[in-house]
DNA sequence: CGCCCAAGTCAACAGTTGATGACTTTTACA
DNA sequence: TGTAAAAGTCATCAACTGTTGACTTGGGCG
């Protein structure tokens, strides 16, 4: 009532640059690439419109930013490979929790139409997601195997996105993990 | 060179909005609901901007109409469901002739993040695809079947979509085919 | 032919977007 | 303390969006 909890942040540019980078990551994930509005992006972060593109010079370079901020896939690759389309399944439909890995799907998939995205997005997706996936995997054709795991994991999360899961009930839903495991594991096993 | 042919077309309200129908399918096709805009729509379909707004009331009401024509993914359903898998990938992979149903999956993928486009789409992936689709798997959790199988289709045709396939050199895309027929194959059999 | 309504055009609107340059405020150092 | 540079603010620009109303043109019917 006396007055605002910290009213104004004392000033601190790299504080500030990463709460801007911190609502233009969730933005993007929410609206994509084209969706997301500069302003939108500042009023998240509590700053005015005009430091985001001083900081970050444009919107697409701050685009690039955040794609480079993204974790490389890593709770993908936490266990063994026999069971990771049980593991993988239950992460990307079990969503209460979305983790970072499957927040950074979302950006890719909302973002695929906008062609000033195009190719930060295709390099982001080889170097944070297909790369370290293939090497993780090994064996022969470890990159087509790592491929269509990822377009079957990013078709799903796309489907999910899209129908936000109206249309299945709790059986299917159990049905649907069990198969997506299975057809997973088909995909990544040599 | 003596003078454009057909310099004005005879006024023709079916003819014109069909011409407006079809440009706006391209264009959604290539940029998505919200990237695509009346004016190129209009522009593409030699019409004044005008005329969209006057045909078909909105954007929103265009786009469900676009929608509305498309195809019930029937070429996918045209063979047995023993080679589905086979068929299918070939069908997907070798994208020289983009076929209408790969074209309609280009819009649903590019408008996923667009809000207005939302509810329409899903209305239209569920009757123009996964509804026939089950109908055409039959047996146990056919919905189940068809949602896993369109979701993997999805991801695929999407990440050609980001990739342009520069990443895949020809020995690649065969062994893709192959395993792509492969999973396939695991999502559609009971 | 001459009319009249449909078909098509034009200009403009209000809103939003990304970006920029000039301005004010705060911090830190000498 | 005094000051210069960093950090943040403000107003504004030009471009583009969807949409609307008033206008002009054209072709078919009497």
């Amino acid at each position: 009532m006396v007055e605002l909890p910290a009213p104004s942040r004392t000033r601190n540019a790299a504080a500030t640059r990463q709460a801007i980078l911190d609502a233009a990551h969730n933005r993007f994930a929410k609206e994509g690439y084209d969706g997301a509005s500069l302003r939108e992006i500042a009023a998240d972060a509590k700053v005015d419109a005009a430091l985001v593109s001083r900081y970050f010079g444009s919107k697409e370079e701050l685009f690039v930013e955040v794609l480079n901020c993204a974790p490389d896939a890593s709770d993908l690759f936490e266990g063994t490979l026999s069971d990771f389309g049980t593991r993988v399944a239950a992460k990307i439909l079990d969503d209460r929790d979305v983790d970072q890995g499957v927040e950074y799907l979302l950006i890719m998939l909302r973002s695929a139409s906008s062609l000033a995205a195009a190719e930060p997005l295709r390099r982001s997706m080889r170097t944070h997601f297909h790369d370290p996936f293939a090497a993780w995997l090994g064996g022969p054709q470890a990159d087509v195997r790592a491929r269509l795991a990822g377009d079957l994991i990013m078709g799903v999360c796309m489907s999910q996105a899209i129908t936000s899961d109206h249309d299945l009930d709790e059986e299917g839903r159990a049905s649907l993990r069990s198969r997506l495991a299975k057809v997973l594991q088909a995909a990544v096993e040599p």
